[in-house]
DNA sequence: GTTTTAATTATACGATTGTTTAAATCTCTG
DNA sequence: CAGAGATTTAAACAATCGTATAATTAAAAC
């Protein structure tokens, strides 16, 4: 028998991942078999399970994205970064998430509702790991301006979190055309999306301006 | 003095933008100024007055889409579609939707939460909506296989959600440095991002055996 | 102006929520 | 074995939720 602490965390994270973060307390202890009283007892709330719930699954997740940008970096000391190797960098680890697909839910749900638990996850989390990425995008991409840097991080990050919180009803609603099982094919197939997205030609300025009275 | 029926639907899209489905009917009522039983006399239920306040503006976003659509393929009547002229018809109606900007992060939430809600979205809204672009994407990019034709669809999704849900904050945790308030340069770096990616060459069969085994 | 319908109001209902309390049980130390 | 601390349990708490009811007011029809 697994511990009640753990236990709890997992019955949370399966039916968060199915249904929401609104799940009652009552359902999670209830998926668990423990006691409604033990999530007080463990946790001292909701929230705070929810905190603990998410730091449990993104700690290792940037840990090892961080290690493999190390690798990166270490193997190219100087000059550009290799683009997909960056990407890679970001979107693996995530996505080959060990364990239940529910995590993976759950994560692309955590992005897909900004505002509620992002301020509670994006200082501890996020900060340091977008600026770390940041300058490695910016070594990979050099020419690129910094706005746009940052706005095609932003798309690629769309394009990985869609993914993770549609991997489930995809394939229902292609009528099982569209298939996200195959783990490593999917994952070549954002590194090339979005390595494209991130070379395409930027806008100048001045078309820039004419685009806009278009 | 406006209709009691819009007011409702007004309040509830801009609280249910900044705070989730789960608005108490209450704190809608009284943003309203209306009573609380309005609701349930206008509208039968509260997943109902959701379903009408995502109908009244996701039909004319796609209304827009089809006849945006139209032209280019009018211009076409045969060969290749231009492929930039498709996404602009895509993302381009919910982007410059009008209006306040709680619209638009409300339809990213709405994409963001699948299950709930897309059950009762996607079949009335989005899947003729997208059978129709499937077609012209296909005749915008002839020489690419379905499947990546699908997903590619599918991540040029992720990235407008995705840029919609985040619009407020994501100038506020880049420090400013990144805003989304100039809609039409927005919109040329997303249709520039994934026209590049809708153009990346494919993974042939080969080797993706290749890369599933390294 | 009276009647009929539509709309709004105040109030209450049953159900469910997160949280707390106090007693019961278990676990381990001395 | 005794007892101190940790854990689990059942029960109840106040608060909030969506919904329904009945009465009241406004509007429209004849």
């Amino acid at each position: 028998m697994t511990d009640t602490k753990t236990r709890i965390l997992d019955a949370a994270e399966s039916l968060i991942a199915q249904h929401g973060f609104d799940v009652s307390l009552r359902a999670i202890t209830a998926k668990a078999g423990v006691n409604l009283a033990a999530v007080n007892y463990h946790f001292q709330s909701k929230d705070a399970l929810i905190d603990a719930l998410v730091a449990r699954r993104i700690a290792p997740i940037n840990r090892l994205r961080i290690e493999v940008l190390d690798a990166v970096e270490r193997e190219h000391p100087e000059g550009p970064l290799p683009l997909e190797a960056v990407i890679h960098a970001f979107v693996d680890p995530p996505l080959r998430m060990p364990g239940r697909e529910d995590i993976r839910i759950l994560f692309g749900r955590l992005y897909g509702t900004p505002g509620e638990f992002l301020h509670r996850l994006f200082e501890p989390h996020l900060k340091p790991l977008a600026a770390r990425f940041r300058v490695a995008f910016a070594r990979a991409c050099p020419e690129l301006p910094p706005a746009d840097l940052m706005w095609r991080m932003h798309f690629t990050i769309g394009v990985m979190v869609h993914t993770m919180s549609w991997s489930r009803i995809i394939s229902e609603i292609t009528g099982g055309e569209v298939n996200s099982s195959d783990t490593e094919a999917l994952i070549e197939r954002i590194v090339r999306f979005t390595a494209a997205g991130f070379r395409a030609a930027v806008q100048d300025a001045q078309s820039q301006q004419g685009a806009r009275h278009a």
